[in-house]
DNA sequence: GTCAGTGCAAACTTTTTGCAACTAC
DNA sequence: GTAGTTGCAAAAAGTTTGCACTGAC
């Protein structure tokens, strides 16, 4: 991650901060540059431990909850609700893209699809006011699948 | 829901059973009854009030925990994770639409768009093999962003 | 009769909340 | 100085697990 789009975003958070009367913390501003350092998807678990290790700033997970909700009002984080806990990614300069989600192995991959952005963007929606979406495919990835087949071998051949 | 998708549906549960050796449970078969009764989406906690106050049936939560992952493997349930607790619905006989889900009060609105829906099985997912999809639009319904309107008039007026 | 499946309660995981201490303003 | 934020620990919410009992086969 180039280091002008951190500073972008962090003047975002700035500006959002002053607009709606939010304190500049320096919490804040930690936990964004860390969030901009990850690249693809993290849990809460995850980026505590990232700033703990890495960690110049450690915060606690209360408040990892509370910026993580202002960070999606500001439009910097964009969440995700796939496996057991929520799944968070930076909002800014990351193209919309969508998942393949394994529903073997658990595996989430992207997936680039401009026909797709554009029939989803083209949608009419009547008045309710999207800000962003995601596509999660649910299927079994190549790896699992050949993995089936080789068991459901075995299982038949035991069978015989 | 007519009875004959029940019927249906039932069969369907009858062969997933017999070809993977489980056991034809009354539970499972009081479970998929309920499931099928439902129009639209339930969490688990739901389902559990639902088959116990309209409830010929009573099971336990550990039952529509594990009969649920059953039911998801034999193509008649499908899994959502917005909100906090997973969503679900049925499978058999429910055209595949997307999600409008609203950040602010949380409300669900399905959405048909058989561009979209064409768009999605058209794309290439190399290898991967898919099962079903969903796509969720995040964004604030007309409700709540003509509630957010009207706040903001009012911290203006307060301001100035 | 056997073992998969069930119910219950306890455990575990993720997220939220209450409150004292701290600090940005 | 004051009130918004933070950290901690407790609580809540959702899900999983261990174990004794039951009933489908």
């Amino acid at each position: 991650m180039e280091e002008n789009v951190k500073d972008t975003v962090k003047q975002i958070l700035t500006d959002y901060l002053q607009a709606n009367k939010h304190r500049k913390t320096p919490e804040r501003y930690a936990i964004l540059d860390t969030i901009y350092s990850i690249n693809g998807h993290f849990d809460i678990e995850a980026l505590y431990h990232i700033m703990e290790d890495k960690g110049q700033f450690r915060v606690s997970r209360a408040t990892l909850y509370n910026t993580i909700i202002l960070l999606i009002d500001a439009n910097l984080v964009i969440k995700h609700q796939f496996g057991n806990s929520s799944q968070f990614e930076r909002a800014y300069n990351n193209e919309n893209h969508h998942h393949m989600i394994c529903m073997q192995c658990g595996k989430v991959t992207e997936l680039q699809n401009d026909e797709l952005l554009k029939a989803i963007n083209d949608s009419k929606l009547n008045k309710f006011h999207p800000y962003h979406y995601s596509l999660y495919i649910y299927g079994i990835c190549n790896k699992c699948s050949l993995a089936k087949r080789r068991k459901n071998k075995q299982i038949n051949y035991r069978e015989k």
